[in-house]
DNA sequence: CCAATGGGTTCCCTTAGGGAACGGAAGCCT
DNA sequence: AGGCTTCCGTTCCCTAAGGGAACCCATTGG
């Protein structure tokens, strides 16, 4: 619903919940990631209404996050990929399935695991810092104002 | 919105969604991160309406995100804290402060900055391996059903 | 006694999500 | 050639959720 525009605030978290705060973003950039990528294929997984996905693929695509490209001429046939300001965004999803899976997993334990390439090792993600390689969690930051604070809108 | 009911679904994400997937809640939690944490001052922090602001509350707290505490009693008041489960939800927030500091600041720069203690560097958050504590992003894991897959509902 | 503060609740209006039906363009089958 | 199927949406209507303003109640301070 969302009436409130965020996008405007001088807050990252407001910034990026404008792009994908949506309920069914996160999930339609998580199959488009994992190569469910068709209008069909995507409204089929998600159960999603199809008037929404129009909306919210066409949003994403204005975005950035998307890209809408055609991989048949002859019948003009679409398909979405993710561009790299939406690869970083499945980062974020990866800290959301790391939530999901210690929290609200139960014992079933996790829906999916991510085997590491460097290690070969089912892994999941850790926040370190950019700077020493430490870990850096919610208690380990001080958080200062920084030089866009107070500048309500950025560029567009 | 959301009248599709995320929590029932085999995902992390969503189920992550589920908890925190309405546009407010991830401001809420930030304001309560940083120590803005009754109900006027979030109303007016955020400028959410306080029908939503009280609905959301109560939401978090049953979730076990947000723990409701009496701070004195001859007068009844009450603030909000992050539990366990709510501070960890921080870290998403940290690294969706990333991805808007990356994609959406523009020119005027990051609204906040993070010391962090350890090293007393400006850093910002990285992903890197469980196990092996090298970088681990979107384009360095195999996703694999997990044990969890195919079972809808978790425990509640 | 009156106003202010804190923390909500109630009411009404508008808007966005859900579901189902429709549409249109290009194959494919017989 | 006619009709079915696939892909990708659009349109319609209904209901539920967000926004805003007003109201409420308890306590405290002047």
């Amino acid at each position: 619903m969302q009436r409130t525009r965020f996008g405007e605030m001088a807050c990252s978290i407001a910034r990026t919940m404008d792009v994908i705060g949506e309920p069914w973003s996160p999930l339609i950039l998580r199959d488009v990631y994992v190569g469910i990528a068709r209008f069909d294929q995507l409204q089929e997984d998600l159960g999603i209404s199809r008037k929404v996905l129009a909306e919210r693929l066409k949003w994403l695509v204005e975005q950035g996050v998307l890209e809408r490209r055609e991989y048949s001429t002859k019948p003009p046939r679409h398909e979405y990929a993710l561009t790299p300001k939406g690869t970083e965004l499945v980062e974020l999803l990866m800290v959301m399935v790391r939530w999901g899976d210690r929290w609200t997993a139960g014992e079933a334990g996790p829906p999916v695991l991510y085997r590491h390439h460097a290690c070969g090792r089912i892994a999941h993600v850790e926040l370190h810092c950019s700077e020493c390689g430490e870990p850096m969690g919610p208690a380990d930051i001080d958080v200062l104002p920084g030089p866009g604070a107070d500048v309500p809108v950025p560029s567009s």
